[in-house]
DNA sequence: TACTTATTTAAACGATCGTTTAATTAAGTA
DNA sequence: TACTTAATTAAACGATCGTTTAAATAAGTA
């Protein structure tokens, strides 16, 4: 990953209501939530919300699918793995007895291999 | 945690300096760095620095103390883990099989319990 | 086609952020 | 005290972000 990606995904979650679509859709995991639905939820206006899901799909964050006339949004785990590999790489270089950010590295979908 | 104590933490990693300067202080772990060091280290002016290195601080990822002259800085683990705690909470709520939110919940010096 | 629902896009304006230069505080030394 | 090193603080200006209103696109239905 490099920088600019990482960056751009920690702004689109340094934004209250685009902090609290991503929980939401952590939460209800991959059957997500169409868009209105969002909005009916958390109180925002459809096109501000708008914005902020499209802010967070150009992360990587969320991504969506159309059903009918909906867009339902889903939260991308695999953005969120790579994010945290990222913030933790090297995590007390040198030292791996004192801090395994091992442990800190997989979410959702992703299981941690003996090798690793 | 609550969301504006998230949402100033994502949006003090939401910089390019500033999550320089945080990646490396979690590579060097409880040692810290000086103010200096790290400027030197990244290329960034004093002031300029100084201005990031507050904002970290303020949201509470980084630390310091000060040692004859220098100040030196150290990353919080436990903002980390309570950030995280924050972003993946309820992860695929009511299907813990699907996804453990467990394994990214810890960092460095904190260890995971049977009871969790 | 005309209508409705779902959602996005465009444009604009106010608010916030980030950098720089210059001045200041803090600590140690001659 | 005067000087040096380390770092912060203040002020200002340009750039970016976020919201709103209004219009447009997309899909389904009568």
């Amino acid at each position: 990953m490099e920088i600019s990606n990482a960056v751009a995904a920690l702004t689109s979650l340094a934004h209250g209501t685009r902090l609290a679509v991503y929980r939401l859709l952590v939460q209800v995991c991959d059957d997500g939530l169409p868009a209105g639905g969002i909005a009916d939820a958390l109180g925002v206006p459809p096109s501000s919300l708008s914005h902020h899901l499209k802010d967070l799909k150009h992360a990587g964050l969320i991504s969506c699918r159309r059903d009918q006339r909906s867009l339902i949004y889903a939260a991308n785990f695999g953005a969120m793995n790579g994010l945290l590999d990222f913030l933790l790489e090297d995590c007390c270089g040198g030292h791996p007895e004192i801090c395994d950010p091992r442990a800190a590295r997989r979410v959702a979908g992703q299981q941690l291999t003996p090798s690793e």
